[in-house]
DNA sequence: AGATATTGTTTAAACGTTTCAACATAATTG
DNA sequence: CAATTATGTTGAAACGTTTAAACAATATCT
């Protein structure tokens, strides 16, 4: 590799010192040094196509304008879609980001938030999964600035961004009532996130403020690791069910993409047999022969406001916010109007 | 935020030199150092909760354990995929990732990787987007690591992995052809892309070498800004078309997500009036009702491959890979026999 | 016993910047 | 015209590591 262009060269070349070439790139002193000076230095640097070194200039000015971030799984399309946002709002603010995916692994985790730290990330923003509080708490007490995006943890104090799931999905099963269902299933995840948890009791609420009692077999808990088999064996009992399940309301995108392409495969109609609703949104919704109902988070918002609470709290250390966003109920065809009237 | 704790912390306490703390940290000169010293710098530093430094330690070796990585477009499932690929494989070679999309706009891509050169990154897996050359031939000059991957310039002589297109396309062509289509179509980008250019051209050899006559019309090549309008009237025009065109091949997954999406609307029926492959692997595929033929990139070998290429160059420079890959057709539905006969 | 090898540790320079404090010269003031 | 202020520039320390080279003390050799 060709040797790199050092300030010592440019200021060698222009026979002044590093110190003035370095106040003349950072454009500072500026009504003091000699215009002269400046412009046949700044040629000097164009001509030898100098580029600053970061890792020295943050080891001395202790900032490295990069953020680390941790989504929970990046082949998700809406991690990857929050993690593109977030790329670009940062480089907006000239933040270079640095991911990672802790694919809901706890330990997984705790090692990306490691590396970043040892990288001197100027800051995080994190989904974290199951179980790792400790990490968070630890972060806390470091008073390392970060902020929790999708998820957060209902006992420790922190930043956050997510959306008001209880609510969304409290609305999402209105919906359902108010077009005639009244036996309301629901698929989700066995976990104890925060946010997941709140899905579920805005499920269970909504049912109960229509006096629909809630009955055991409507709620599918599946295990976040082995998806697909347990999925297909909840739609299964789902369409078997007596009396019939009329209604489900998925608890994920990725629960949705499964169960769209097994139930695809059966003998049943949307939404005449079976009304849908899915969290978040994916082409695989659209291309449903009836483009599916969905609870909309606000992705742009989110990524764009965790961004400004964590430079907020990078300058101005422990200012703690807390944002909670609302969804949009995007309905479609799949809740249309049920044969059994209302 | 709290004090770090540095190499000088321990030493002070330890009552030894921050030489010798870093020595045991590093596991350097192991055989000499006393193990009972080493072992109370390790207690201390655990205790301490020590972390390297990063920034300092590669400012001295000259290493950042970082590559830069840039995706044409990190909200497509491909670039995403591969994006997550990179990440595992890097993270076993302890290298960490840092990354940003082009959107296939030339400019953004030659700030992102002057953005990653400056901060260090020990070498860059790229997919450069068109006019991009310099760029690359500039990287070459200055004889800094890379490697490209899913695309390369054909007059530049340079590392890549990318995917054999020109044979992908012909292959699915001969099976459209195989299975009795006559009147075959290509939805593409009007794109100088090596590898989009290689996929057209597979198509077109494909059709020669069958003895087909191609027609004008049969290609349909998109403006890659202005997708959604443009791929439905191609389809508007496919269908048609007279004699009608009965097989179409699209050239991206975006075409395929698209034209799928509009077809479901549309009174044609596949793979009866329309048989259809698609380039990439995605849910869409599998979702639509009569699951879509595709050539599937090895996309992990492919991640692999790059990570390999580029620490090879990163440790002994100047050594150039190039690869090209084998895509497999996955044959389903949407290709089943035409009734026309063969 | 003196020379040599081994073990355990330290000194000091270096990586490429930034930035405080100081210097020299020229311009302006009372 | 001496004192002050403004202009233009530089020296040197610092950021937190790594690492070559040297040192001191002990063990092993002939």
């Amino acid at each position: 590799m060709s040797k790199k262009v050092l300030l010592k060269d440019i200021a060698l070349k222009a026979g002044v010192s590093i110190t003035l070439v370095s106040y003349v790139l950072n454009k500072q002193k500026v009504n003091r040094i000699n215009k002269e000076t400046a412009q046949k230095i700044r040629d000097i640097a164009a001509n030898l196509n100098y580029r600053t070194n970061q890792v020295a200039k943050s080891l001395k000015t202790n900032k490295t304008f990069t953020i680390g971030i941790v989504v929970a799984d990046i082949s998700n399309p809406f991690s990857a879609n929050l993690a593109r946002i977030i790329e670009d709002e940062a480089d907006k603010h000239n933040y270079t980001v640095i991911f990672g995916s802790s694919d809901e692994n706890a330990s997984k985790f705790v090692k990306l938030v490691d590396t970043f730290i040892n990288r001197q990330v100027d800051g995080l923003i994190l989904s974290p999964p199951s179980n790792s509080e400790n990490q968070i708490e630890y972060l806390q007490k470091l008073g390392f600035p970060f902020v929790l995006l999708d998820r957060y943890f209902k006992d420790i104090k922190t930043s956050y961004v997510a959306l008001d799931n209880y609510k969304a999905s409290h609305e999402a099963v209105n919906h359902l009532i108010k077009t005639g269902r009244n036996r309301i299933g629901m698929i989700t995840y066995k976990s104890d996130l925060f946010h997941l948890k709140e899905r579920k009791r805005g499920y269970l609420s909504a049912l109960k403020e229509n006096r629909i009692s809630f009955e055991r077999g409507w709620l599918k808990e599946i295990d976040i690791s082995n998806n697909r088999s347990e999925i297909e064996n909840a739609i299964n009992e789902i369409i078997s069910s007596d009396p019939l399940i009329n209604a489900v309301l998925f608890g994920s995108n990725n629960i949705a993409t499964i169960s769209l392409k097994y139930i695809n495969s059966l003998p049943i109609k949307v939404p005449r047999d079976l009304a849908i609703i899915s969290f978040d949104q994916t082409d695989m919704l659209d291309l449903f022969y009836a483009p599916v109902t969905y609870i909309k988070q606000p992705l742009k918002e989110m990524g764009e406001i965790a961004i400004k609470i964590l430079l907020k709290e990078i300058n101005d250390t422990n200012a703690i916010s807390q944002v909670n966003m609302n969804a949009e109920l995007v309905i479609r065809e799949s809740t249309g109007i049920s044969i059994d009237g209302s």
